[in-house]
DNA sequence: CATGAATGAGTTTTCATTCAT
DNA sequence: GATGAATGAAAACTCATTCAT
């Protein structure tokens, strides 16, 4: 008896998570609380019970987009040739972001992001060293470069959500192409300090209400 | 509150749109009147007085960023050598936007942006032109790729606001340097189709809440 | 506030309707929704969960007017003996009316009220058929005169709705005694055009806000 | 000068008196006073220099209609024959106010109503005394009887305003011939308490801000 | 556990009235 | 006197969140 209850409470949660990446994906990280109870076919206490707020509900629905994430950054690994991680894993990326439909760099402000990123970073220290040494990625390219080409892809990705892949497509392709070697001696712009990319990517996190 | 009247009603104007500028720069596009009137030290009547609407409001905050742009653009026609104008142009662009605080890539978004769109249109065309004829961009580069850039750069300068300009900076100088002539023959994605990065652009001016 | 709920939902939904009706009897139709609120002793949103705008809520609250008027019309036809029909609904009518005390000339400005318009003119034609035949109502009244005896009541129930009721029985009594036949052969006026008092019948549910 | 002065005051004055006249025709008691100053092509201060409040302006614009309607009444005493006084003043009453277009029961809500209605009386309790004297009247109709009739056809013309002015005509043609003498012996309903009509009477000037 | 009724603060917008110029 | 900018109190409606059932 518990048991049935139990998985009756186990499969209403799931109801109500797809219901809100649906809802996400519809009208974004402001989606009513209502909207997502009507589309779950269930009360809107019961979206309450599972989740304190659209808070833990946005990183509940950006939860698998994250275990994908990383995964994806394993596979890349494990399978990329030295050479061609970083694009193998940030075509990937791009295109599981684009599949998944609700998290777009909004979900990456919450707390929960922050240990993916963590880990996310140390993959792709990994894949630019493995592929600098292959000498297929510009040798002054660090870290935080990186960093930005994840972010701005991400925000491209979202931003053509409803429209044509092929636009972030070839932005992804261009901006890949020109991160091979071969390029000035020295960049017109000094590298970001590590620090400065930190204080900027701990601070997303902003408006706790969606609003952004 | 304030007794200004007659004359200083320009005076009241520059505050409420100083303030709404602020309130977009802080909440984004969906910032409250009563929040703007507050920060304008003044009444909420008198926002509307001047701005009919939210939308009147933020056509308005931008202006002033829009004239810039497309000065800017002539600047780099007039001043800038072929081979250097688009790169020109996006430096001084994602200054402009960095300091004006005030219109990001939402600004954009307004019935009032389409008209600057077509004229910036027109004006990175002849940069590209220019350009790749001067051997210093790469051939196959379409003023699709140059617009996708400009709005990832137009995303991160937003995105980096209250941070360290250093991050787009590099950003910047990064893409650019990857845009000379040198990658490879063909890229691994095809050129956007003009029609569909159109439908893309339109598409972006549509939620007049400011929803997303 | 209170804490009623479920099967208390229907004592609210009564409650705001009988705030409403108090509100309307004191204000008229463009009484403020939190002033039902404040009235019924409950939220705003109580009421608007319950009746989605003003009008839903004038249109709830004029509905038992509307039957009950209908049931009086059943029952003239039934009881009232050829000759005192248009009489004896007119009577109750307005003593309905008066006793309602919610819903005057206003009510009958909804959408609702066209159906139950519709109908009463039908049992009104009745009656001056069998009043004519009967001898006891003057030859050449028209439905339409009838209309604007009706609607003339109506206005002057409202009017006198917190005063001595004498005056709208006395008027009543006046004007239906002066309706028996020995007239004039000849009214001073001709009737009136069928479709002008439909046109006028019609617009009088156009403001849905209660202006005038 | 200061002479030229008044007289454009005096001006701006009946500018304004215009405006609001039309202004109530077009949209009732609760027109705007802005609305008013743009149709009198005047600043609100203005509106406001020559009338406190909306109150006060309705007042002024009825105070014409109040001058006419008493020149009518010393006209039926005048010109009309006994016998055919009240009816003479009933109809030019209703004319004038048909075409004044402002001044509806609204009006006679005010202050400055009472001393007309005051004057009035004496007038109509001479038609009545004069035309049952001449047997043209049923001498059982009281000065409250004769009241409600004048009310009720107020009422009507206010509400038949853009519409066929013959609804009103006619029902007029109808209550005036049903008050010829001939009716029954005694009516249904005894004569209205002549102290409760004024209560009535005095208690209709209810909202100070139009609102019903 | 689930439900959905209730709450009330918040949002946009309007408009009567005041008052500096 | 005239002007119209400024004010701020409504008013209608929304929605995240709570909690009795």
């Amino acid at each position: 008896m518990s048991v049935a209850q139990r998985s009756d409470a186990v499969r209403n949660r799931q109801r109500v998570l797809d219901a809100a990446a649906a809802a996400y994906a519809e009208v974004g990280p402001r989606f009513g609380m209502h909207d997502v109870a009507r589309r779950a076919n269930v009360g809107v206490g019961t979206v309450y019970r599972h989740f304190a707020d659209r808070e833990e509900l946005i990183d509940a629905i950006a939860r698998p987009f994250f275990d994908r994430t990383l995964e994806l950054a394993r596979e890349a690994e494990a399978e990329a040739p030295a050479g061609a991680r970083f694009a193998t894993f940030l075509r990937s990326f791009a295109q599981a972001q684009a599949e998944h439909g609700v998290t777009g760099h909004c979900a990456w402000d919450s707390p929960a992001a922050q240990a993916v990123r963590a880990e996310l970073r140390v993959f792709v220290a990994g894949f630019l060293a493995a592929d600098q040494a292959a000498g297929a990625l510009r040798p002054d390219l660090t870290l935080e470069d990186a960093a930005a080409v994840l972010l701005t892809i991400t925000m491209l990705v979202d931003a053509t959500r409803d429209h044509d892949a092929a636009i972030w497509r070839r932005h992804l392709a261009l901006v890949l192409d020109g991160l091979r070697p071969g390029g000035a001696r020295e960049l017109a712009a000094p590298p970001v300090d590590p620090a400065a990319w930190d204080a900027f990517a701990r601070a997303r996190k902003r408006d706790p209400n969606g609003r952004r």
